[in-house]
DNA sequence: GACATAGGCAACCTTTCGGTTGCATAATGA
DNA sequence: TCATTATGCAACCGAAAGGTTGCCTATGTC
């Protein structure tokens, strides 16, 4: 788990720059808001309370796999889309070391204020 | 800070939606990588090292901007951006309650499944 | 005042996004 | 087998995103 740092290999960058990415729309967010209690849906089932067509969730939900954050599995006739915390985990940590990060910088600042009054 | 739930008010998830948004993006993540130090720069020194014109430059700074991610600063002549942290830690908070709602499910279902074998 | 520097504004362009509609196909159940 | 259900595929569409270029304005500097 290394730090953000500005020159940081764009390959890591690029992939967490998807998954924010994905996380951008409120539909987005309402899927994985759902799927987060564990229970695998189908897109059936996922379509339902949206005011929209069920090709509509159906590329959401490809977003969102492409992103990691889902996983689809088949079973049957239907495909059951599933959540994964990992990804999320992995945005979790990075905006917690920029936060580190921030806190640090502010307070080199105050100390540097402290130390010349 | 309530746990996100699937019938949250949906200007809570707009605003968590566009900050996610503003995120998305691989310049933008980069931008805001240099400015966690806590240095405000100007658009001159932002533009610095990308293959980016500085217009373009711009519009991602006014998209941070407009997540609340950055604040803009008019020093004399020119504009100074600086990093406010507060819109990145609610996204962490965020996603730290997704992920927490996640391992109950699956404690849960540890349970279920020791319960009955 | 003359000139350089920093940025704002606006028009324009191409690509991607979010969405729809129509139709084809695979699994199921009666 | 036949109708139904669940989904996949593809074409299409308007709007927004990401980017460029040209020009104008404000502020410093000599």
């Amino acid at each position: 788990m290394s730090p953000p740092t500005p020159d940081a290999p764009v390959a890591v960058d690029q992939l967490r720059a998807s998954v924010f990415a994905a996380l951008g729309d409120v539909t987005r967010l309402s899927l994985v808001n759902r799927l987060a209690d564990g229970q695998p849906r189908s897109i059936a089932q996922l379509s339902e309370g949206y005011p929209l067509s069920r090709q509509a969730i159906t590329k959401h939900l490809g977003v969102l796999e492409s992103a990691g954050i889902l996983h689809r599995v088949r079973s049957g006739r239907q495909s059951l889309y599933e959540f994964d915390a990992g990804p999320m985990r992995d945005l979790s940590s990075y905006l917690e070391a920029v936060s580190r990060q921030w806190d640090a910088a502010l307070g080199r600042l105050k100390a540097y204020i402290a130390e010349n009054p």
